[in-house]
DNA sequence: TGCACCCATAACCTGGAGGCATGGACGTCG
DNA sequence: CGACGTCCATGCCTCCAGGTTATGGGTGCA
């Protein structure tokens, strides 16, 4: 018998959930859908893995017996699509660098370009990731390295050499009532509603809301952005402000938003990363250099191309 | 990416065979089908996977670290299957017993009713097996005992109880010149076309063609069956002649259709058969003790119900 | 030059997977 | 005690994926 992994993925859920209708909540499908599929997976094992009741689905013997097997399944699947798509990228030697939007900024161009002096014949494909990855698609492999922003969850598990610190600005709508100072103390911002990054980005999260200099003090979310430009645009309606590097003022400027420094908060740290695994991977070791060589020891100063 | 085991069976048949059209041909679909199905592979991972040329199709770099995986993630998801539907079994108290058609024959019944006695609330659930599949189904998992002719390719992976054995007879048309001898002597045959069982059986077809008892004279194949229908059709048109067990004569009787002692070809044994994982297993116990308790020492003599 | 062998493409058909609306069982609460 | 809420199942519709046959287009070989 066959099955598709999406097949596994909503057996899952539901066996996790113990519910169709939560988990079709969660996976984006009608509950009814899920109900087929459901059966069509039950029909075509010729067994029942759930008993049902109003109370939700509850496993059966049997089904559990799945549950168990299958996230295993899931996964060697998933290991096996990054590894072939790694094998592709080798092939055709294009190293996959991932980035948050505004990681590296200024720093990122003068890095790559010495990417191609060091590599001829190598390409640099640059994927930014959005805000719900804090690794920039390091920790699921999707890239060899990433240009990121410390601290986030899961950077134990990866190399990481720090480049340079910036300090952080808040970023207000022109027509907030501290956006006529010329600088501004964190504590004055407690109260303020914050622009945020989606919640499963945790410790990241927390950083770029400060949450550990604010005395204890509750953090209100105005508006939650995964990408610069809703972001920008949370801000300038009034949703809320937020914490940036410096280099933000910059790279990422709308009318009706301005960066004010703010002191009170620690400097925002940038750094490359790469998987352990690839700590002998000679390209990667090569754009490592690369980000040593290269940063701009002086965050400031835009240097064109 | 999703995707279906049915896509992988067919990535790794190509990969394998190095040819859509070959490739096709093994998997029972047509080439444009194929062609479509690894196309679409391709686009789902982002990857090219084989080269293309007038010789074949060649894996790429990446096509071969697919390749490599793909074979542990179909044979994980088999796994699964079978621990899915034994955990079924096991619940539903029912014990998956596989027989070969003319295994067991006399001694099925009793044997069955004696498990029913010791084992109240079980059922045994008897699934005829075709003579592709010596094992009855017990080396693909999808039976957890079975009652099996010996010799058969793979019982040294499995536990073996020989039960009884009995002579072989010869099956013949009635209308064949040998038919009208009580008894004849194998060598007569040898020229004989023989009705076969699937060349894929190996060890099992060669005993039933009796391939050692030739002095290797080669077999005349007249005739390939996988079930006792098309066996006695075939033997009764006339395409082949066919070693039996001496109880196909009472089970498997058709007008035309005659059966005689053979000399010179050894008996047939019959055995029960099981995982050695199940050697705990206290239900396969109890069954196994069934047919040691219950297989008829005197072969002949049906004793019906 | 014509053929044989591959793979790709085109046109068409069917079934499966999705959506919405609704039904039916059952507990809960006013 | 009846209205409601919460489950899961069912019916009906649409659309796409996967299959088929027929055909095209390279390329080596006789």
């Amino acid at each position: 018998m066959d099955v598709d992994t999406r097949l596994l993925r909503y057996f899952a859920v539901v066996a996790e959930e113990g519910s169709l209708t939560r988990a079709a909540e969660l996976l984006y499908v009608s509950q009814p859908a899920l109900t087929k599929q459901i059966r069509r997976l039950e029909a075509g094992l010729g067994v029942d893995l759930f008993t049902r009741s109003r109370t939700g689905m509850a496993l059966t013997e049997p089904g559990r017996a799945l549950a168990e097997r299958v996230p295993a399944l899931l996964s060697g699947w998933e290991t096996a699509l990054r590894e072939t798509r790694g094998a592709a990228s080798r092939a055709a030697r294009v190293l996959r660098v991932g980035f948050l939007a505004s990681a590296a900024n200024e720093a990122t161009q003068p890095i790559i370009a010495e990417f191609a002096r060091r590599r001829p014949g190598w390409r640099a494909e640059m994927r930014q990731a959005s805000w719900s990855n804090p690794s920039a698609g390091l920790a699921d492999g999707d890239v060899d390295i990433a240009l990121v922003r410390l601290p986030f969850p899961g950077q134990e598990a990866l190399r990481l050499l720090p480049l340079f610190s910036e300090p952080r600005r808040v970023a207000l709508a022109a027509s907030h009532p501290l956006a006529a100072r010329e600088t501004i103390a964190f504590r004055e911002l407690w109260d303020e509603p914050f622009v945020a990054a989606p919640a499963e980005t945790g410790r990241w999260r927390e950083y770029w809301l400060a949450a550990d200099e604010r005395d204890g003090h509750p953090v209100r979310v105005g508006a939650v952005t995964e990408h610069p430009d809703d972001w920008l645009t949370a801000i300038a309606n009034g949703y809320g402000i937020a914490l940036a590097p410096e280099s933000a003022a910059r790279f990422y400027t709308r009318p009706g938003v301005v960066y004010r420094p703010v002191t009170g908060v620690g400097p925002s740290r940038v750094a490359v990363a790469w998987d352990p695994a690839d700590d002998d991977n000679p390209v990667v070791r090569d754009f490592v250099r690369c980000c040593r060589d290269r940063h701009p020891d002086r965050p400031g100063g835009p240097d064109g191309t």
